[in-house]
DNA sequence: CGGCATCCGGTAGGATACTG
DNA sequence: CAGTATCCTACCGGATGCCG
């Protein structure tokens, strides 16, 4: 006999998940994530390496990504002054599930663009 | 020898990745695909199930993920009005990457907390 | 070089009211 | 019930300028 109760009971989230979703779903995190997973980059690296990203918001990611415990940040006292930034364990934890989600992107874009297509030539009449 | 070419030549995501990624990295929209994974929902079911989500952001939500072919809207002729939303196959290959991050958002919610409150404490002097 | 402070416009998105 | 329409605000995020 099937489960018929009203719904799962709950909403889903009971916030602790999405604190945690809610940075993960951040468009720029994800690719500081995805870049960093594959060596550890310097400020200006990361800078360079996501077109479209201001100075500030890569800032702001790096610093919830680094108080979320999942980049560890290095200041070389040097001249210039060097930052080097990198995955911490568990950071690297979270690059099998964003890889796979990557992927997954990369393997379907054909299909959602077709779809988009097919949709608004629909709704143009 | 290793690669010393000054970065993995590009931008890391070349736009139409960056499409989909946006898309999934929409705080709702993971939480409507969720949901739709587990059965077909009407949209008070939806709206009731998604706590906080005022009705103006799921109708937006779940018109983009139609619109992406990720999810099917099915009106039922009736009175009082039905309307169904449920997965497409598309949508469905999704729910795979999906469930990873939740459940990776799960296991590790605990340790994100620690962090947080460590690198606040250290922060506030 | 790697930031932070400030300003500020655009827009995402909530509240509310109305419709088929 | 399942939306649209309108309004209105908060804050996201870009641009600029200064500091260690």
């Amino acid at each position: 006999m099937p489960d018929t109760r009203p719904d799962p009971p709950a909403e889903v989230e009971d916030c602790p998940v999405r604190e945690v979703l809610d940075r993960v779903a951040d468009k720029w995190s994800v690719l500081v994530i995805v870049l960093l997973g594959r060596r550890p980059h310097r400020f200006g690296e990361l800078h360079r390496g996501i077109e479209g990203i201001s100075q500030r918001m890569l800032t702001l990611t790096l610093r919830q990504l680094e108080r979320d415990g999942l980049v560890r940040r290095t200041v070389h006292a040097s001249v210039p002054p060097r930052v080097d930034y990198e995955l911490t364990p568990l950071g690297r934890t979270l690059l099998a599930p964003l890889t796979a989600l990557n992927e997954w992107a990369i393997a379907h874009r054909d299909d959602i663009r077709a779809a988009r297509a097919r949709y608004d030539r629909a709704t143009a009449e």
